[in-house]
DNA sequence: TAATCGTATCAGTGATTATTTATATGCTAA
DNA sequence: TTAGCATATAAATAATCACTGATACGATTA
């Protein structure tokens, strides 16, 4: 059961300068978690703290729904996890680290648009 | 073949903490790009040196249209320039650094998968 | 019990996209 | 010019996805 994704044993060191087999797509689909305007901006929300989809939605100013889509979708991609007090369910970064490879992603995307020749 | 990587020395301040504005779309943009196995494939092909288009069909056994379309859609994020040379066209990293942010990615995947809790 | 608040889910829609098959375009040599 | 190779593009399909509006579910309180 349970054949979403594969765990791994962490007793040998892991191959970091190069990505093989599955690590396409586990590595795909955690990009693809990022690849929403609308995701992003509720992972930077609650990377301040553990808030509820209330706080959320009225931060950032989107529909309770939409929201709701969201948080589930970054808890497919095991990017946040859920904690529930009475009524609230409070959203949390599961790793901080996911905020790094944000960091690094923009700063290439600002020297691509910075070096771009044309336009 | 030199290879034209750059020195970033900040001629004006740039946030390099947090995301804004128009950054979230940016950063959403080139994620939507790594958001494909395959495309993640001809990344860490084309890494290894500019190569042709047949070249990547051929090692890494796609149609040819295919990854037409997936160099076209690498491109327009800017992720590869490309050169021609007679009847070829070759297509390259225009910033390796993408390779970090890919790696990145990967540790963070690796290791949500890994501590994941399997109920 | 009922009522209310917080959150999730359902159904539908329009937009995007990955892929295939077929065709077109561009370059070079004969 | 022709033929042939390398690559791009067009057309069609199927699947995915972001978003909205409505509704259901769960927890708390009166």
């Amino acid at each position: 059961m349970d054949e979403d994704m594969k765990d791994y044993t962490s007793e040998t060191d892991q191959d970091t300068s190069t990505l093989h087999g599955e690590e396409f797509q586990t590595v795909a689909f955690l990009a693809k978690s990022l690849s929403d305007e609308n995701r992003l901006r509720i992972l930077l929300c609650i990377s301040q703290g553990k808030k509820a989809v209330g706080s959320i939605v009225e931060e950032l100013r989107l529909s309770q729904p939409l929201v709701s889509h969201h948080l589930k979708e970054l808890k497919r991609s095991l990017l946040v996890t859920t904690t529930r007090s009475g009524p609230f369910i409070y959203y949390e970064l599961s790793d901080f680290r996911i905020l790094e490879a944000i960091k690094a992603l923009n700063t290439v995307a600002r020297d691509l648009l910075a070096t771009r020749t044309t336009f």
